[in-house]
DNA sequence: ATTATATTTCGTAATATAACGAAATAAAAA
DNA sequence: TTTTTATTTCGTTATATTACGAAATATAAT
């Protein structure tokens, strides 16, 4: 019971489900995510971290940035059924779709420490 | 995207699970529920209003009771799949068995003003 | 070694949520 | 009609959540 409550916490923000449909896109790092949102680093840093909680995401650090991507493999059950349905849900939302669209064009080279 | 954001808020809270799970056994009135759950009756009246708004459950008046159930041909792309997702979920849950045992032993007439 | 960079942690303020009891509402029973 | 009963609404309190900036941490670049 628990474990469903976090993970239907974990999706219960708008913040939230957009970063993980950014993330059915490609992996990123937290600066990219914090220039797409448009939010402090410290409040990605935090959301990423109820969704990693939630066993929704992972990272992996690679040279200076820490990467988040889909758990794609969780063996949590709850997981394994609510990403597939996600990434079916919100084809057509406008601000998803700037998202992915912004996705695209981000370098964090150029956007961090400018 | 808002609407998806509704029903994960509504179902990131214990009792409302609790709720659905004992609807997914028959449709019960507020009575039965405030019985099984211990808590205030408008406590439990918010939490099935927030259940409604997110499409997840139906009422229906029935002499002196309002009865509530799943809705079960909800048009609403999230509920129709999440609601059997529920349905399969959380069978050994030791708080869910009991409040089932309840549900089944509960009788609305002798409880309500009691 | 020192500096710069990316991220996280901590403390705090604003807002949202969950709980209750009291009062209001609606409908059945007397 | 008046009373009783089931439920909802309202106001309030306690707690949780979301956001930020500042400071801490860890790593890469100089």
């Amino acid at each position: 019971m628990r474990d469903l409550v976090v993970i239907f916490k974990a999706l219960s923000d708008p913040n939230r489900i957009r970063i993980i449909k950014m993330l059915e896109v490609r992996e990123l790092c937290v600066c990219e995510i914090t220039e797409i949102l448009q939010l402090a680093p410290s409040t990605v840093s935090k959301h990423l971290s109820i969704l990693r909680s939630a066993d929704l995401i992972i990272d992996h650090k690679k040279s200076r940035w820490v990467n988040y991507s889909l758990n794609r493999t969780s063996t949590n059950l709850y997981c394994k059924k609510l990403l597939p349905l996600l990434k079916q849900w919100l084809p057509d939302d406008a601000t998803i779709l700037r998202d992915r669209e912004k996705v695209k064009r981000v370098d964090r080279v150029e956007i961090c420490s400018t």
